[in-house]
DNA sequence: CATCCACCGGAAGTGAAGGGAT
DNA sequence: ATCCCTTCACTTCCGGTGGATG
């Protein structure tokens, strides 16, 4: 049934878009300048999670090198890549500079070296740039004249509130592009031209992609999850298309594995208090302390703990419901 | 109303790990 | 082999805040 698994991923980049002419446009337009060897203004891509955010970053990037092969191009998740150090370190490895640097080599030689190579013009998409821990990275990127920026996160007025005033002043201007979420007709016709692509004709039919897509409700990621879900399942049991049984079973199931795939992240202590929050449904802090201490052999700090539950909350796993002393801690409802 | 005090989170310090220089 | 330097996860210390308590 599957022709080619990597469409039905998340992270493929298609060769053709198939909505967001309008998004694609602006971006490649704000990105112009650097087909006349000026320097573009910093892009800002904002909206909720699979509206195709960081697809159409990915998809105007690739189009601009065809048009201009001398720009060199950076992929950078924050999510992964927090500190300045890991950034810095990010975009040399892309343009091939990283050679012989390690953990003792102090941050600054990283910058020196970045801003050495201004031969070709950077562009880096810095994605989930909310997540970013030491925002100072933007400032030094910014000073670079041979470095243009993609920044993509879900809210601007929570990325500017992370934000310290230097690089807030600096990144104030720049081009928005806000992505809103996709209707249902919008994302069949998404979730057809993957199908079209990666699956045999006639594996699932147009009534099946509908019942997808209003599962997903205008979250892509969500209903190319499902899809991927439910071909697996009908090919395992021998099927030739997706019947309405398989996409049953396969709803809940896609939309649990996001999360999932988020709690595997944590490390173990993490994920104690994920479990401890997730048994008692609703906890105090001081009771979590606690029953965290009787779970686990070598207890951290408290001030760790703290830590580790904004670091949660941040990752939308965990809530915190009031402030200071009366605070409770639940996980985050689906819905 | 005054005073606790549980909790939050910033700042600075510690020590392990990794690697260069000598 | 030794010393030195870095980053990074964690700890120690502490000031601020506002609901609880009498």
């Amino acid at each position: 049934m599957i022709v080619d698994d990597r469409v039905l991923h998340e992270d493929f980049v298609p060769s053709e878009v198939v909505h967001r002419h309008e998004e694609v446009n602006h971006l490649s337009e704000t990105l112009e300048p650097l087909l006349s060897d000026a320097r573009p203004e910093t892009a800002f891509l904002f909206g909720p999670t699979g509206v195709g955010k960081t697809c159409i970053a990915r998809y105007t990037v690739d189009q601009l090198c065809e048009q201009l092969p001398s720009v060199r191009t950076v992929y950078v998740n924050c999510w992964q890549e927090y500190t300045r150090f890991r950034v810095l370190y990010s975009v040399l490895e892309a343009i091939d500079r990283a050679f012989d640097i390690h953990r003792s080599t102090p941050k600054d030689e990283l910058f020196r070296r970045l801003s050495d190579a201004d031969d070709q013009p950077i562009v880096a998409i810095l994605d989930e740039v909310d997540q970013l821990e030491e925002t100072e990275v933007l400032y030094d990127l910014h000073r670079l004249p041979h470095v243009s920026l993609v920044l993509i996160a879900n809210r601007e007025e929570e990325l500017f509130a992370s934000f310290d005033d230097r690089v807030r002043s600096r990144l104030r201007a720049g081009t928005r592009v806000q992505f809103d979420r996709y209707g249902t007709d919008e994302l069949v016709a998404i979730l057809e031209e993957r199908a079209v692509q990666g699956l045999e004709p006639g594996a699932i039919d147009e009534r099946h992609l509908r019942t997808v897509a209003d599962a997903a409700a205008g979250d892509a990621r969500v209903g190319i999850g499902i899809l991927r879900s439910a071909v697996r399942r009908a090919d395992r049991r021998g099927l030739e298309s997706v019947t309405d049984d398989v996409l049953a079973e396969s709803i809940p199931d896609a939309r649990t594995a996001i999360r999932r795939k988020t709690v595997e992240q944590l490390i173990e202590h993490q994920r104690v208090l994920y479990d401890l929050i997730a048994e008692a449904g609703e906890i105090e802090p001081g009771e979590l302390y606690a029953a965290y201490e009787a779970a686990v052999d070598d207890p951290k700090t408290n001030r760790t703990l703290r830590n580790y539950l904004t670091k949660m909350v941040h990752y939308d796993l965990i809530e915190a419901v009031g402030e200071r002393r009366g605070r409770t801690y639940r996980l985050v409802d689906d819905e």
